[in-house]
DNA sequence: CTGGATCCTCCTAGATACTG
DNA sequence: CAGTATCTAGGAGGATCCAG
């Protein structure tokens, strides 16, 4: 026994540094930014309130079960209100709360650097796509 | 014919839109920094240049195959510089470009918002999670 | 109108093993 | 030491149908 192999010790590794990630706050957010439609919908509604009909127009080309599942994921970590009207139809709204601008502001943030910064991205790019081998 | 359906319908907007996100440079930074390991590679070389099995012990539990694959595609946007010492045997080091160093202020701008505001979140999850259904 | 539930497919991370 | 090649399993996301 004691004979801990080389991909034993790396599940380990792997084991704990999973758990770290996990409980990293950054990479938390990071997820959460990261997932494609979020940015999108927070996007959207920072000029305001809208309808979930609203948001599948604008945000064209999103599926109805991905917009409500990251409707409900920005829900749950207080990025989003959601405000039922019981008429009918049943109309619902969704706004971005206190926390959400706060969060849109990072965004442009993010924005920001991308555009001040994609050319050189695409320079580089470029440059070493060309470059031989 | 002439009957689009609305599933043709919803497929024509969704290629419409995918070209649209594909050009945004927003969305092209979000994806490059949402990678999984982007973040941590960035992380890891901003204290300076490291060697491949540096990192491969540094960022513990990542695979050869993705370590590189993250590298390689750094090193194409110009955010990391991969430098070969032919000695034997081989010593390859890798580097922060300026532009590298400038993503990984931005990166640090969204630890800080995360670090500050985690705990909101995870306040609401708590509060999500606990309302009656 | 606003979704929930189900099925199904594709993509890619990761394991494994091999090479200069 | 620094990768590359190949394979596979799991999950993300889309289509579709159904319900309040």
């Amino acid at each position: 026994m004691a004979t801990t192999t080389a991909a034993q010790r790396r599940e380990q590794a792997r084991v704990e540094y999973d758990a770290f990630i996990r409980s990293c706050p950054t990479n938390q957010l990071l997820d959460r930014i990261s997932d494609k439609w979020v940015s999108l919908v927070v996007c959207a509604l920072t000029t305001g309130s809208m309808r979930y009909s609203d948001l599948t127009r604008k945000i064209a080309g999103v599926s109805p079960k991905m917009l409500t599942q990251t409707l409900r994921s920005l829900e749950r970590d207080g990025i989003v209100t959601r405000t039922v009207t019981p008429s009918v139809p049943v109309r619902v709204d969704y706004e971005l709360t206190p926390l959400g601008t706060s969060l849109s502001h990072l965004l442009a943030a993010v924005k920001d650097w991308a555009e001040l910064h994609i050319e050189q991205v695409n320079n580089a790019r470029d440059h070493y796509d060309a470059s031989p081998s």
